[in-house]
Order: structure tokens, then C-alpha cells, then sequence
DNA sequence: ATCCTCCCCTAC
DNA sequence: TAAGGTAGGGGAGGAT
């Protein structure tokens, strides 16, 4: 990268230099919070003034003793988020339903805290819900610290070990739910501990002084610097054991795991770790593998990391070897090679090289899902065959009386395997593949219902509810088969079918009632009405006797008026009947259903409800359709205020389109090293292509679903293989071009899954996804041609002319980008590709011409874009960073605004005009070193520093100039990601779980995004111990890294709120200490240090560092370790800083390299000497 | 007001 | 042992 870049030096050393290593933190504050007002700020701002505006103008009685706080309720609370919501409301208070980042909070309220959350929310007070009563009590504003919820989780060593009395008592996990949901309990606790000290919050210094940092600091330090700089140091301690498991709380069906009993470990040989629940949480010993006897080479944990790859990224583990935690010092890739070891157990993971068609074979998710499908496609199929054959009757007129039939076996797996196993009929039986404690029941007779077993449970639970279960095996086959015969029956009644499921359909037989009614189906003659529902029937038990005969299964049938009174019917129709709703009984059948047997109605909006005082559905009809909509949202409430009156005006068999195709497995996934992770996702992205190639579409937009062990669970669950306690992370990219190719889609996902950051070994679950279908030019449909043509014309009508001649090289690598598919299905005749669904002989044969699915519809997407194609193969990752850096610095202009039009920013400041020509990058999955000589300097450095950065250690040198290709901007609409200078971050961190209480809990967290440090309270922060602190940071860290492939800037915008009578910023008034900066942009965050370092590097790399800025850096990072006291922080950045030189571009003279490693090295000595200056010791870098 | 994105939730 | 997939509805909140 030579010449080019220097043209290029001068505005980029600008822009460093102008950040350049200024730490002073004192504008920081202000700056960043309080700049200015933004549109976005203010809008929000307004939003929610409106929405509390009443509440506060109905309480001017009530004194404002929030004034001046703005909350955030994170999960479950005992007084209900909306209560606290009204409560801070009605007192003068702000309240933000969503963390942005950028919104100015300054409290966040949680009964309970992981440690995952603690990270979130670090930079925010955390307080219990109580506080906020006791404050509304007391009539006043009670002192937030004595309502500190530092982590009331259970795990963390860390906080265990400091919380000394308490944490024995009161800690812990178990204690998740019982926080929130049993508020005596709850109060009293809090109360007890605000009278002397606070048990909750643990003085600063005693937390500090406590050690578990202190002594592990040495360590833990040292360990994270072990980390190979590149990749981010993920969270230390792994260990802690949570519960999770908020059960109490769960509604009664489904809470799997009760935590307390004896929590068998699954696996023998495990010793005892897996329990998890309840009261071990403290000791946390649970791990297992720890104590497991087995394989000592391997124990043998950070003595040597893992790493396998080193030059790939990879490496990350070693931030979990960093944290020693408790129990087991094993690394995840260890303790899941020990857990391989087994090759039984081996086969059963994505280990496997016959992993996926296996899995999928097995899983009856899986197969529900794939059946539906199919069953839809093909119904679908038909019915637009028939109306397009003859005109139909179908439509009914309107006002006419419905009968709609909803059909269901009974127990349907479990009845048709029973079918081999007939002795068992009348026990209690259950569908599972095993009869370990985590086998799911898939399907349970009746009789085992009787017990209390449904479908979905746990085989342990199961088995304590009936210890003499019979379990029977899955028999897909038969299920194909009695759903052929059932569909077949089906489709003979001659109505209106949907398919719901394989086992289960829907039937609009008006027209047929209305014809053997004899009237028009809309007077009101008694007589026939009376015949239209005995035809009804009649067609009920005809259909449930044909069935019974041929299949020898049991299905009923539920008969309403719409398809909601046929679904609530069929529940009291069950088991082997049928139950016609008529239409004076519809309020009181309804009525007397709990909200939860409505369709769409579970846990989450069950308990919405249940907080506004509705259990049952006539209690909805108490409600006003305004508070239901304001607790719901406006489509959920308005139809459950329909529902609760008997109204679904849903008609059956509509036609829909597909919008997407995914993959995806969350079970069995056990990475042993980064190698088979990248393999695994080869294959997943295989059998996406293989489903998109069935579908005959091809996506533009992927997305990738991440499950990673969460840091407070046990490294094996409590279901053999299975996920457990996860946190989830989805990113989502736009392609250029729509594609179903597995290279593409591969490169893409590996790209992404690196960006993570994630330990493969922590990895869970991985899924795949397309969306933005667009149907393939192969499809045998004249209307494909007619899209295709539309897009195709689009193409070269709207391309510049200077396209065209222009992209030589895109041309011929793929001169249509549309046609040319890596692969089209091998027989396109057929709908389906080889795959032959199965379906009712009526659904195989008479639709000779259709489709898998209709890909028609919409999709097709804004003609106006037509997409660079080039461009848009790049890892999105390196897309987005391409579009901002050029705007940045782009030294062309020409470029930069291309780049600024494709990247559909809308910066105010100049529209783009016409489409411009763009430079364009290699495609495919290579950078290809013309297209990359022809990069503007800072562009390509960036290109090449993010290559380098996701450790893919190609290193296109080579140069030479060549035609820039010039291309379109694509879509219209604008790609978050791409272009807009990250105002949130990309990376979906971590969610909190909201589901009922299980044995393991998934979070999630979309509230949190990003954590712009400045809005951290340093206070907060320093108030905690160290190693919570550090724990915490770490987290970030890793969040942060993961981000920062994609977000960088931070919001230098800050926003801040308008200056209204109620809402005042609060945040003024609160002292903050300053923390150490660095650079002008005050970066803070470790993720924007890196990117900062790494631009520098890279742009000055044929130059040299210039000594400023060393030691601006050394100096920042001595600030780091003395004031923002994390060492390892600032290891983490000169590990960092030292990767980057170590990955130099080979083109990087000698003596350049010579001095990149001098400037490391005196970092490094500004590190070392901060560490010392705090009596930390030596510090390893290594 | 309406669109879009990124989730959550639900169903089987 | 165990096979915890998958698609669509819809809410929140930002962008336009
Ligand atoms: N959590 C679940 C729910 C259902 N199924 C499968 C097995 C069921 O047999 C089939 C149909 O689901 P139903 O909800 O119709 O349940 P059943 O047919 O088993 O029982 P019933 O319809 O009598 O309530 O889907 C599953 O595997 N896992
Ligand atoms: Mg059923």
C-alpha cells in the first residue's frame, strides 16, 4: 500500500492527529451529553412527553420527587414495569421503555442483575424497584445507593466473595424471580439492608479492598494480556453459576426446572455440575468438568491456552482462560474436547461431519416446520390452480354466516406411535427420544395428560408428574402418513383449507352450509340456519369418522364462526369429538377462557394482561380497547378487544408469500476450535443455498443468529447437548445482490462470526437467514420472467452508461448478475427441486405447475436499485466500514460521494444527486488486487486493515491501477448499517430474557445497545469492587470488539433533552469524574481505541508512528491504569496495538516495522510504568 | 403518517 | 444421553 496512500497521508494523519492523543476528559462531559439537541433527541423526547403527559397531569397532586431522574426498567420487576412506569411517571419522574444509548437515563431498575447485565447496564445506577416505592412512600427521593443492585445475581465469584454476609443468604440466583415477584420478601430484604449497610452495595472499599480482584489482579491481568491482541478479550469469569432460573414466577405449565429438587447431573460423568439451580449457586462449583476425573493432559487448563490457529482469529479463548474462575480452569474448547471424548457423544455434535443431516433428521421441530411448509406451498398451490381453472365460488359475500372447521388429531404423535406400540394406549405415553431428564416430549396421550404432562415438557418433570411414563420413539414416516390420509379427507370436504400443521387444518365450509341451508346464508331464518349447522356437524364427524377409519386416529374438530371460534372450540371438542360454537353462546364460551387459551396469547402477553387485572378473556371486555392497545400495542390490543367478543375476521386460506429461509441449529453445538466452527457454518450456509435453491429464491439480505453460553452459566446444561443459558447475538447485513450461494453466504457468516469475537467454544447455537427474497430467473413462471425482466431492465436503464463499460471486470465475472446463479436448481420443472414433500395425493398430483412457494409477490424490490454487485460481495462488515470511512476522508470526491449515495446515508448536507459511479471492490469472496489498487488510499487501507483484522491473513498486495468500476447505488432505502457513522451499535448485544422461568434462560437484550461510555457513570463504576468492575469492563470489551467492526464513531452528537418543564436533563446534575480519553473524539472504549489504533497504524504504516502520538498513547494508556484503574483494559489496547504492527502489510519497509514495534514497546512501558505507580506488579504482555 | 429495522413472541 | 426449528405477526422507535 504504498503511493497511493500518501495522497491520501495527509487527511488521514488529519484526522489522527486531530484526535490525536488528547486524554483531557474534562470536555468529555459535556460535550458528548449535552451538545445539543438533536432532532432525534428531541422527537423522542416529545414522543414520550406525550405519553406521559397525561399520567403526570393527572397526578399534580402527587409530588415530583423524580423530578430529574429518567428510568429504565430491565426485566422483571416487582411492581410491574408498568406500574413503576406510572409510579415514576405520576412523581415527576422520566421513563425510557428502551436504552438507546444515546437517551439520557440515569437509573436503571432491575430486582436482579446478572452479570450480563451488570456489563450492560454498567454505566448506568441500578436500582431495585423498591426504591422507587419507598421513595413514592416516603414522599421523597430516597438515596439511590442504598438501593444499589450491584449484582444481586448469584454468580459472580465476584460478587460473592465481597458481599460476604449477604451472599449467603440473600445471593443467588434462586433468588431471581422471588426478588421481583415476591415483594414482601423482597422489601423486607431491602429494608433490612438499608438500615445498617447496605447489603446490596457493597462499600466501594471494601469491595475493593476484598480482594478477589486484588489478588486475582495479578492473574487476571496477566491472562488477559495473554490474549492474542486481536482478538477481544471476552469476559473473564465464566463461571458463575446463576440460576437463572427466575421460576417462581413461571406460570404453572411451564416451568421445566424446578430448581429445587435434586438436580441430577445429566451426564454421569460430570460430576456434579449440573445443577445449577438453586442453591449452589454460590459455590459454584458447578462446572463439572472441574472435577471431572477425566482426561488430565487436557485439564490442565491456562497453562497453555488453546489457541489452535493462532493466526486466525481465534484465539479468544484465551480471555476465558484469563478469568480463573472457580471451578474449572479449563478453557470452553477444552472442557468440550473432554466432552467429545466420548465419540458417542461426538457423533452427536456439530463436530460431526454428518452433523446436520442427522440432526435434522431427528429433530421433529424440524420437521414440523419443514411439513408446514411444504403443506402450505402445496395448498396454496392448489388453491390458486382451482381459481384460476374455474371461476369458483369461493368468495362468499359478504355478510354471509361462516362455518369454519378446525381439524386436529388427538395426540397426534404420541397416537400415531402408538400405533406400533398399541398396548400402551390407555397408559400414560409420550413421544421423546430418550428418557433422560432433557428429552423433550414432543406429543403425550391422554392419559399421561392426566398427570399434568404436556407437550414440550422435560422428561424430568414428566417423570416426576408420572413416574411410570412410557416413552415411545418418533415415527416420522407414520406421521407423513396419517397426515397424507388426513389432508386427503380434508380436501374431499370440498370447503376452504389451510393448512395450520401437519396434523392440523382449517376448513372454511360456508359455502357449503350455506348451500344446504337453502337460503343465501344471510337471512335470518331459523330453519336454515339450523341446517347450516347441521351440516357443519355433519361434515365434522364425517370427516373425523373417515379419518378414524383410515388412519386409526383420533381427530376433533372444533366448529365457529371464524377461525378464532373454531380453535377455541376444537380445545373443548378434544379428546375424539367435535364442538359447534353457536352464536348466542359465543360470550359465554369465550368469556369463561382463560386469556392464555386465546390464540397468540402465552406467558409474555398473559402476564401483561395479568398486570391490568385481566385473567380471563370477559375481563378483557372490561377494559377499554385504548388501555389494551396502550398495553399491547395497537394491533394486539384491538384484536384481543375483537377476540374477547368473539370477533376474528381472518379469513381461511390466504395466500402469503414467503419473506424468508432460514437455518438454524441451537443444539448439539460444541466447538472444539475455531476450524470446526468455520466448517459448521460452511455446512449450515449449505443447506441454507439447499433451501433457498428449493424455494427458488435468492435473498439480498442475511443474517446471522448467534447463541453464546452466557457468562453465569454452566459450561454444560442441564439438557444433554443443549444450548442452556444463552445470550444472543443477530446481525444482519444487506447484500448488494440477492444470492443463494453457500461461498457468498459463508464468507459472509465467518465474517460476521468473527466480528463477534466469540470463543468458538462458547458457541451454542448458529443460525442463518435470508430475507429480501427475490425469486431466481430459473423459476418456470411467466411472471418470474416479467420481474426479472423489470429488474434486469432496471439494471441497465438506470446504471450510468459509464457502468457498463466501466465494470469490465463485473461483467465478466458475472454478466448477469441475476441469472447467473452459482446454482439453480437441478430440475425447475418440477416445483421442487429433488425434494419431494409429502402431502395428500391431491396435493402431489394435481399441481403439476406449482410452485414450492410463492415467491412472486413483492419482493421485488425497489427496481430502482441495482446493485453493484462487486460492492456488495465484500463482508458487509468491510462494505460499512468502506462507506464511512469515505466519508470520513475520502480524497476523491467523486468516490465519496458515490460511496455516499450507495450507502443511502441521507446526510442532509448534500443530496445525492444522481446515482454516481462508484468504486467498486473485489468481488466474490477475494479482494482482488486491481480492484484494491484502485481504491482510494484510506479506502483500501481500511479494506485491507479489516481483512487483517478478521485474520484472514491474505494479503493482497498486489497493485496496479485499474478501471474503476462504476456502479449504482441499490437500494433506496438505507441500510442502517451501512453508511450511517454508527449511532448504534451493530452488534445486538445481549437481550435479557423475558420468557417464564426455565431452567435456563436466554437473554437477550435489545434494550441495551450501546454503551456509550461517556454516558457512564464513572462514579457508579468506580464504586464497585475491582473485579466486578473488571469483569464488567471485560464484558464490554467484548461487546465492544464485537461492535467495533461496525460502529465506531461514537455519538459525538449527544443528545440532550429539551429543556421542558418536567424533563430536565438530569444528568448535569449529576457529578460525574472525569475519566481518562483519548483523542479528541475521547474515546474511551475499547473497541473505538482499536479502531483508532488500527486506522493509525494502518495509514501511517509506510511512514512510521510519529513520537507524539506514542506517546500520547502510552500516556492515555497510564492514565487508563491509573485513574480508570483497568490494567487489563490497557493491556487489552497495547495487545491490540501490537497485533496490528505484527500484521503489517508485507509491504511495510523494515525499518517502518522497526519503528512500529519501538512505538509498541513504549507503550507498553507507559503501561508497565502506571502499573507500577499503582503497585500492581510487573505486568505481562504476553 | 408511514416506512424500515431489529427484535420479541407465538405456534406447531 | 439427544436431536431446543422456523416462519410470520407485531411492537418500539428511528428516519423520512
Ligand atoms: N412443543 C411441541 C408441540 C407439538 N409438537 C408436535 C407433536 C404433536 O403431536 C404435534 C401436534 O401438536 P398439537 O399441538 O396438535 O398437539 P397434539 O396433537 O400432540 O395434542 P392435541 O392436539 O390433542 O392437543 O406437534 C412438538 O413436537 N412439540
Ligand atoms: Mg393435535
Amino acid at each position: 500500500m504504498g503511493s497511493r496512500l500518501e495522497s491520501n497521508s495527509n487527511s488521514v494523519r488529519k484526522r489522527i492527529a486531530n484526535h490525536s492523543f488528547n486524554d483531557e476528559d474534562g470536555e468529555e462531559y459535556d460535550g458528548s451529553n449535552f451538545g445539543g439537541f438533536s432532532d432525534y433527541f428531541r422527537r423522542k423526547k416529545i414522543k414520550l412527553q406525550n405519553l406521559d403527559a397525561d399520567l403526570r397531569s393527572q397526578s399534580a397532586d402527587k409530588p415530583a420527587i423524580f423530578k430529574g431522574v429518567v428510568a429504565h426498567v430491565n426485566g422483571y420487576t416487582q411492581p410491574s414495569l408498568n406500574d413503576l412506569h406510572t409510579l415514576i411517571v405520576q412523581h415527576g419522574g422520566g421513563f425510557m421503555q428502551y436504552l438507546d444509548g444515546k437517551t439520557t437515563v440515569t437509573h436503571i431498575i432491575a430486582s436482579n442483575l446478572t452479570p450480563k447485565k451488570a456489563v450492560e447496564f454498567k454505566r448506568y445506577r441500578i436500582v431495585k424497584p423498591a426504591w422507587i416505592v419507598d421513595s413514592v412512600q416516603a414522599g421523597k427521593l430516597l438515596p439511590w445507593n442504598n438501593y444499589r443492585v450491584v449484582d444481586e445475581g448469584e454468580n459472580q465469584k465476584v460478587i460473592a466473595f465481597d458481599r460476604g454476609q449477604v451472599s449467603n443468604q440473600a445471593n443467588v440466583k434462586t433468588r431471581g424471580y422471588r426478588d421481583q415477584t415476591n415483594s414482601s420478601w423482597y422489601t423486607n430484604q431491602l429494608k433490612s439492608s438499608q438500615a445498617g449497610t447496605p447489603v446490596s452495595t457493597p462499600m466501594p472499599s471494601s469491595r475493593v479492598q476484598s480482594g478477589f480482584s486484588r489478588q486475582r489482579l495479578p492473574t487476571p491481568d496477566d491472562e488477559i494480556e495473554l490474549l492474542p491482541p486481536s482478538h477481544q478479550p471476552d469476559i473473564y469469569s465464566r463461571d458463575s453459576s446463576l440460576l437463572v432460573c427466575e421460576r417462581e414466577h413461571a406460570p404453572e405449565s411451564e416451568t421445566l426446572v424446578t430448581p429445587p429438587k435434586t438436580s441430577p447431573s445429566i451426564r454421569p460423568q460430570q460430576d456434579g455440575t449440573d445443577h445449577i439451580r438453586p442453591d449452589d449457586t454460590i459455590e459454584d462449583h458447578h462446572d463439572g468438568l472441574s472435577a471431572d476425573p477425566t482426561p488430565p493432559d487436557l485439564t490442565n487448563p491456562k497453562a497453555q491456552p488453546i489457541r489452535q490457529e493462532n493466526q486466525s482469529v481465534d484465539t479468544r479463548n484465551e480471555l476465558d482462560i484469563a478469568s480463573p474462575t472457580k471451578k474449572s480452569d479449563l478453557t470452553a474448547e477444552e472442557h468440550n474436547a473432554i466432552l467429545l471424548q466420548d465419540p458417542k457423544v461426538r457423533k452427536s455434535t456439530v463436530v460431526d461431519p454428518n452433523f446436520l443431516e442427522q440432526y435434522y433428521r431427528e429433530s421433529r421441530l424440524h420437521h414440523l416446520s419443514t411439513w408446514k411448509a411444504d403443506l402450505k406451498s402445496q395448498l396454496q398451490a392448489l388453491a390458486a390452480e382451482k381459481s384460476s381453472s374455474q371461476k369458483t365460488k369461493q368468495k362468499r359475500s359478504p355478510g354471509t354466516r361462516r362455518y369454519v372447521l378446525h381439524v386436529d388429531f388427538d395426540s397426534f404423535f404420541a397416537a400415531v406411535s402408538l400405533k406400533k406400540n398399541p398396548q400402551y394406549k390407555e397408559k400414560p405415553a409420550v413421544v421423546a427420544h430418550g428418557n433422560g431428564s432433557g428429552s423433550e416430549i414432543a406429543s403425550c396421550n391422554y392419559p399421561a395428560r392426566k398427570f399434568g404432562i404436556k407437550n414440550g415438557m422435560w422428561m424430568k418433570k414428566a417423570q416426576e408428574l408420572c413416574p411410570d411414563l412410557k416413552v415411545l420413539p418418533y415415527d416420522f414416516p407414520g406421521y407423513e402418513e396419517a397426515s397424507r390420509t388426513f389432508y386427503d379427507v380434508i380436501l374431499d370436504a370440498g370447503g376452504v383449507v389451510q393448512s395450520v400443521s401437519i396434523d392440523e387444518a382449517l376448513i372454511d365450509v360456508s359455502n357449503i352450509c350455506a348451500a344446504t341451508g337453502g337460503s343465501d346464508g344471510r337471512q335470518v331464518s331459523e330453519g336454515s340456519i339450523y341446517r347450516e349447522q347441521a351440516k357443519a356437524d355433519e361434515i365434522a364427524q364425517r370427516l373425523r369418522d373417515q379419518v378414524k377409519v383410515r388412519t386409526d386416529c383420533n381427530v376433533s374438530v372444533g366448529i365457529g364462526g371464524n377461525i378464532l371460534l373454531a380453535k377455541v372450540a376444537l380445545r373443548k371438542a378434544k379428546p375424539a369429538g367435535q364442538y359447534q360454537i353457536k352464536p348466542e353462546e359465543i360470550l359465554d364460551f369465550v368469556g369463561q377462557l382463560q386469556v392464555q387459551d386465546l390464540p397468540g396469547v402465552a406467558w409474555s402477553i398473559g402476564s401483561k394482561l395479568e398486570e391490568i387485572g385481566v385473567k380471563l378473556v370477559k375481563d378483557i371486555r372490561e377494559i377499554t380497547k385504548e388501555r389494551l392497545v396502550q398495553t399491547l400495542g395497537p394491533k394486539t390490543g384491538e384484536k384481543l378487544w375483537d377476540y374477547s367478543r368473539g370477533i376474528d375476521r381472518t379469513e381461511v386460506g390466504e395466500q402469503v408469500v414467503r419473506k424468508s429461509v432460514s437455518a438454524e441449529v441451537n443444539w448439539g453445538v460444541r466447538f472444539e476450535n475455531q476450524e470446526q466452527a468455520d466448517e459448521f457454518i460452511g455446512s449450515l450456509c449449505g443447506e441454507l443455498q439447499k433451501r433457498l435453491l428449493k424455494e427458488k429464491v435468492k435473498g439480498k439480505q442475511f443474517t446471522m443468529k448467534i447463541m453464546r453460553r452466557s457468562l453465569d452459566a454452566p459450561m454444560d446444561p442441564p439438557k444433554h447437548l443443549g444450548h442452556g443459558k444463552c445470550d444472543t447475538f443477530n446481525k444482519s447485513l444487506v447484500l448488494g445482490v440477492a444470492t443463494n450461494s453457500r461461498d457468498i453466504l459463508t464468507k459472509e457468516a465467518l465474517s460476521i462470526l468473527k466480528g463477534f469475537g466469540f470463543s468458538p467454544g462458547e458457541l451454542r447455537g448458529i443460525g442463518v437467514q435470508m430475507t429480501k427474497l427475490e425469486p431466481m430467473k430459473s423459476a418456470t413462471d411467466g411472471s418470474f420472467e416479467g420481474s426479472q425482466r423489470r429488474l434486469q431492465f432496471k439494471v441497465s436503464n438506470t446504471e450510468p452508461t459509464s457502468i457498463r463499460k466501466a465494470s469490465k471486470r463485473a461483467d465478466a465475472a458475472d454478466p448477469d448478475p441475476i441469472q447467473d446463479d452459482p446454482e439453480t436448481p437441478k430440475k425447475h420443472k418440477s416445483g421442487e427441486s429433488s425434494h419431494v414433500p409429502f402431502g395428500a395425493q391431491q396435493l402431489n398430483q394435481s399441481t403439476p405447475s406449482r410452485r414450492p412457494l410463492n415467491t412472486l409477490g413483492t419482493q421485488f424490490i425497489m427496481p430502482t436499485q441495482v446493485d453493484p454487485k462487486v460492492l456488495a460481495e465484500l463482508p458487509e462488515d468491510i462494505r460499512s466500514k468502506l462507506l464511512r470511512q469515505a466519508r470520513q476522508s475520502s480524497p476523491t470526491p467523486a468516490s465519496r460521494n458515490a460511496l455516499k449515495t450507495l450507502s443511502r446515508d441521507h446526510s442532509p448536507v448534500n443530496d445525492a444527486p444522481a446515482p454516481f459511479a462508484l468504486t467498486a471492490l473485489p468481488a466474490a469472496s477475494q479482494l482482488d488486487p486491481d480492484i484494491l489498487a484502485a481504491l482510494p488510499p484510506d479506502v483500501r487501507a481500511e479494506v485491507l486493515a479489516q481483512y487483517a483484522a478478521s485474520a484472514t491473513p491474505s494479503s493482497p498486495t498486489s497493485r496496479r491501477t485499474h478501471a474503476d468500476q462504476t456502479l449504482l447505488p441499490q437500494s433506496p432505502r438505507k441500510n442502517r448499517i451501512i453508511g450511517i457513522p454508527a449511532k448504534k451499535p451493530i452488534v445486538a448485544p445481549i437481550k435479557r430474557s423475558r420468557g417464564p422461568p426455565n431452567d435456563e434462560y436466554v437473554f437477550d437484550n435489545h434494550d441495551i445497545d450501546d454503551h456509550d461510555m461517556d454516558d457512564l457513570d464513572p462514579t457508579f463504576l468506580s464504586a464497585l469492587p475491582d473485579d466486578l468492575r473488571k469483569e464488567i469492563i471485560a464484558e464490554h470489551l467484548r461487546q465492544k470488539l464485537s461492535e467495533s467492526r461496525l460502529t465506531l464513531v461514537q455519538k459525538q452528537t449527544a443528545a440532550q433533552p429539551l429543556p421542558q418543564p418536567l424533563w430536565k436533563p438530569p444528568t448535569l446534575k449529576i457529578p460525574r469524574a472525569p475519566r481518562p480519553t483519548f483523542t479528541t473524539q475521547k474515546l474511551s472504549d475499547t473497541s473505538d481505541l482499536r479502531k483508532a489504533i488500527r486506522e493509525w497504524i494502518t495509514e501511517f504504516a509506510d511512514e512510521g508512528p510519529y513520537t507524539e502520538d506514542v506517546v500520547a498513547l502510552g500516556k492515555y494508556l497510564g492514565r487508563v491504569v491509573k485513574e480508570e484503574r483497568d490494567l487489563g483494559k490497557a493491556v487489552g489496547v497495547v495487545k491490540w496495538m501490537e497485533w496490528v504492527v505484527d500484521d503489517l502489510d508485507e509491504g511495510v519497509g523494515e525499518v517502518e516495522r522497526i519503528k512500529w514495534g519501538e512505538a509498541v514497546e513504549r507503550v507498553r512501558r507507559g503501561v508497565r510504568e502506571a502499573a507500577g505507580d499503582r503497585g500492581l506488579g510487573s505486568v505481562c504482555f504476553d
